[in-house]
DNA sequence: GTCGTATATGTGACCGGTCACACTGGGTAA
DNA sequence: TTACCCAGTGTGACCGGTCACATATACGAC
């Protein structure tokens, strides 16, 4: 008979009834401080916790957010939940995360935790990876993180990926390259066209135009990064600096770069996007735009659970700063 | 009047009792055809979807399980969890994936998801990363990722941590190196007692024994790998060879040897531990352990769920094999 | 003394399912 | 014919909280 003790078990023990135990363990002001000091302690003495799920029912929702990226080793998606899972419990929430690699398992699993009224809110990441953001149910406050919403339903929030892009090719342009090359990530992802747009206007601040022949797709791998090089130097690669709209492609360039008898820096400055945890080590230490993702991930979740508390509310896009770190992969063009 | 139809519209809609739905959405086969099939054109009709609040009420447990980590962003510990979920899902169930970066953190989390019944069961990655292993609630199952359990009640199941560092050795060893460095991981934890057994049991095998100068501790930070190498160097630093217990500290190694003006891999061949993604990136390209993270975390997560299904079955400790990825930081020893 | 009001507490119904058990009617064995 | 079984279905209670409302007592104002 190792049972947990319910709200009955105290009540009968504490000789009041439940809805006073209720309204200690709610904090609710209408409790004599006698009766509360005693309640608290019988509580305490038999180890009652209220059980959440029992709550959750009387209640009508469950205080969890869910959060649905594309995958969690990606160390970008990992920072976001992070940040939000702190926030979301400090507010008293919990937050599920889960991937869903292709649509059709985001489909499932959003079909899976809102119908059956298993979370509160949904918190999308890269909601434009593919078709993934038409399953977002309609009945349940939404977040899309990492994109502008499509729709006035939801709220969204962003790294302010055009201004990030365009301080990173003005630093290039500041170190005195003209030519300046581009790969860019899957274009139906917000983020990429962003970039794609900081990138057109530091060169046009700079009197410069967009050479599509030293414009570049990848698919954000190194593999892809390596390919898009290969690609750009094909093409006559008279470039003296390479921005890469991540540091995976970013590190894949400087490899395709060296294989081409190019030197980075010497010949190429490479300036990459992310700030990966080993930025630093790879040869030569990455320059990058380093993303504050915890960031992002609390202030999604704050918005979110602002949406959960009043639904009617206008939800509206939000953007967070990015930041420069300068380290030995781009160095000041010397040459005519 | 949007709200989502409970099983008694449905049950009243279809003209029977709210437990031939019940028998239907649970696939009880006490039910006449024809009853069924009309019930199911009903739901459908409805859009009904059972309440997983409701039900996990009335049964008694949440088909949810925990999984506790210490950060989200080691990429080693995500795919782990990748893993875990893809199996829970497969069988029926939710994992509710969060980390806790410290022992008090550890507890609150175990606090607030045991006692509650917000899960049936626990799986705990990394658990003598400090005295977290304590709190671990006695009344639930629960399951130890990357480290063997020291009490009877719960399974564990890891890495087969010392056949793979004798692995990693033994290549070094079979490459014709003699004087092998090792720097290891935090000695709290298993698996860098393991791996260290592991070394110690390749260098036996060979004829060798282990020289203590030749030893030295890091956190798993590449930094400390970086000190790591600065230390094995300052006394002496005749190896020439390098096993390092993470990548990330190969790499931070590779950055100190350089530095000293040794060269990587001709004057010392480096080993790593576990392919992180961008291994064969770094320069030279990482020779590593392969782990099967994905692996360990679903039959961790089968691990559990049987658990939950039969507490009381003997719960065990199990092995998943590692695999040797050569790249370029490893070459035969010409020398003496 | 009566009334109104505020404070402290208790009661029954309810959230949306499931469980244990009761009931119905047709078929078969005695 | 009666007894019994069984498939198919329905009923009330229950899981462990919360809600809305009722009640009891104390206090001040008229």
């Amino acid at each position: 008979m190792r049972q947990r003790p319910t709200i009955r078990d105290v009540a009968s023990q504490a000789g009041v009834s439940r809805q006073t135990i209720s309204r200690v363990i709610n904090g609710d002001a209408r409790v004599a401080a006698e009766t509360r000091a005693h309640v608290e302690q019988v509580i305490a003495a038999m180890g009652f916790r209220p059980n959440v799920i029992a709550r959750s029912m009387a209640r009508g929702h469950s205080r969890t957010l869910a959060c649905l990226s594309p995958n969690l080793t990606d160390y970008t998606f990992a920072c976001i939940i992070e940040g939000a899972e702190a926030e979301a419990r400090q507010h008293g929430f919990f937050l599920l995360s889960s991937s869903a690699p292709d649509e059709a398992a985001f489909a499932a699993l959003v079909d899976e935790l809102v119908p059956e009224g298993r979370v509160d809110g949904v918190m999308v990441i890269n909601p434009y990876i593919d078709g993934r953001y038409q399953h977002i149910s309609p009945e349940v406050p939404a977040i899309l993180v990492g994109a502008r919403s499509r729709d006035q339903r939801c709220g969204s929030i962003s790294l302010d990926e055009m201004r990030a892009a365009q301080t990173a090719v003005q630093h290039l342009l500041d170190l005195g390259h003209r030519r300046i090359a581009l790969i860019h990530g899957p274009l139906a992802e917000d983020c990429s066209q962003d970039r794609n747009a900081g990138y057109a206007a530091a060169l046009q601040g700079a009197g410069l135009g967009v050479d599509p022949a030293l414009v570049v797709g990848g698919d954000w791998s190194a593999t892809s990064g390596y390919a898009a090089a290969q690609t750009l130097l094909a093409a006559g690669g008279a470039f003296t600096a390479l921005f890469a709209q991540n540091d995976r492609m970013a590190v894949g360039a400087v490899r395709a770069l060296r294989e081409a008898g190019r030197r980075v820096p010497e010949d190429v400055s490479v300036i990459g996007f992310d700030d990966i945890p080993l930025a630093s080590y790879f040869d030569p230490p990455l320059t990058t735009m380093r993303q504050d993702m915890h960031g992002i991930g609390r202030e999604a979740a704050r918005k979110l659970i602002d949406q959960v508390a009043l639904p009617e509310a206008p939800a509206g896009h939000a953007n967070i700063p990015a930041q420069l770190v300068v380290r030995h992969s781009t160095i000041r063009h010397e040459g005519r």
